[in-house]
DNA sequence: GTCTATAGTGAGATAGAC
DNA sequence: GTCTATCTCACTATAGAC
């Protein structure tokens, strides 16, 4: 397939774009086509409303959350690492759907609610499956969701702390919870 | 005091409800005074403007936070029990402003995200110095972001688990972290 | 102090030209 | 497939009655 839908994926570009940059107040069908570079009428012929756009994304997310989740399981640091760090990691497509639709969790899209819902209940049953204790798991999976609420909601990971090193020192911290996994005090700085 | 503003903290608080249910983009001027039960004039009365409007509410949160931080550093349990707990607490008057302001943030209120910043940097600062340790200090913030997380965006503390004790099971495993303040496995089940 | 009425703007959506 | 033109409706805000 040389290019079937590029009007189409851009058009999603540029709803998840202004999701992103400025909420779901100012993702307006006019600023979505402008952004998009097509015209209103334009966009609604690719999306027959704006409905219809949201399911769009939501399905792209879908898509994306599948193909992590292959990577997840197959991550060779582990599953622990790989969610930690990529609860932060800004700029991938896989991030940036997520963060637009939870832009649209905000209001009252269901949809977009439960879909979140279900990417994180995937990570933390992977994690559980790694790290054996729920309780453990579960405090593992809230960090990871304290960076997402960082990075996304606030704007950046760097309220508390951007240094370089501040990752690595998180998950040698983490790491004191499972002692099965890392015995001694390992990376701690 | 008998009731200096009532009206204007039923605006206020019709408001907040209103981005709590139903987010941004439902809490148009004609919804809130419909639900504080005055028309649109009485509502343009006491607030001049949508951006009045946002203004009181952000300001009525950090009264609130004011308050808090007062009650966090004279809490009993210490302070990373206190900010744990109340990360879930849902429907204190304090907990539903903190809410409704981070509808706003999510839009492009860069007011409503620096005063969310600022409370949270609080948080953070009287943990770090309770507990000692600023890398501890950072997994435990990124905990209690977490739990907001989950019970703001994904509408309920039980996408993962909800049971009666779970907050004391969490407790006892960050409790791991600490190893000066809690020596033994104390509150575990 | 609170109301009704209404102006002005921008939203989502439709129809039909190209 | 993409455009322009247009419709309707909801939103913010103003003016002035009560």
């Amino acid at each position: 397939m040389p290019r079937p839908d590029s009007a189409r994926d851009r058009i999603l570009d540029a709803f998840q774009g202004l999701l992103i940059a400025s909420g779901e107040r100012a993702a307006t069908l006019d600023a979505v086509a402008a952004a998009a570079g097509v015209s209103k009428g334009g966009l609604l012929y690719h999306f027959a409303s704006k409905d219809a756009l949201v399911d769009g994304l939501i399905e792209r997310l879908e898509a994306f959350a599948a193909a992590d989740d292959e990577r997840m399981r197959a991550a060779p640091e582990g599953t622990v690492d790989y969610v930690i760090r990529t609860s932060v990691e800004e700029g991938t497509p896989f991030d940036e759907a997520l963060i637009a639709v939870s832009r649209l969790a905000q209001g009252s899209h269901e949809k977009a609610r439960t879909t979140l819902a279900a990417v994180r209940a995937r990570w933390e049953t992977a994690i559980a499956a790694d790290v054996g204790d729920p309780a453990v798991a579960r405090a593992i999976m809230l960090v990871s969701d304290g960076l997402y609420y960082n990075s996304t909601l606030l704007g950046a990971f760097g309220t508390t702390d951007s240094r370089d090193g501040a990752m690595d020192e998180l998950l040698a911290v983490l790491a004191r919870l499972t002692p099965t996994a890392s015995p001694g005090p390992a990376a701690a700085s």
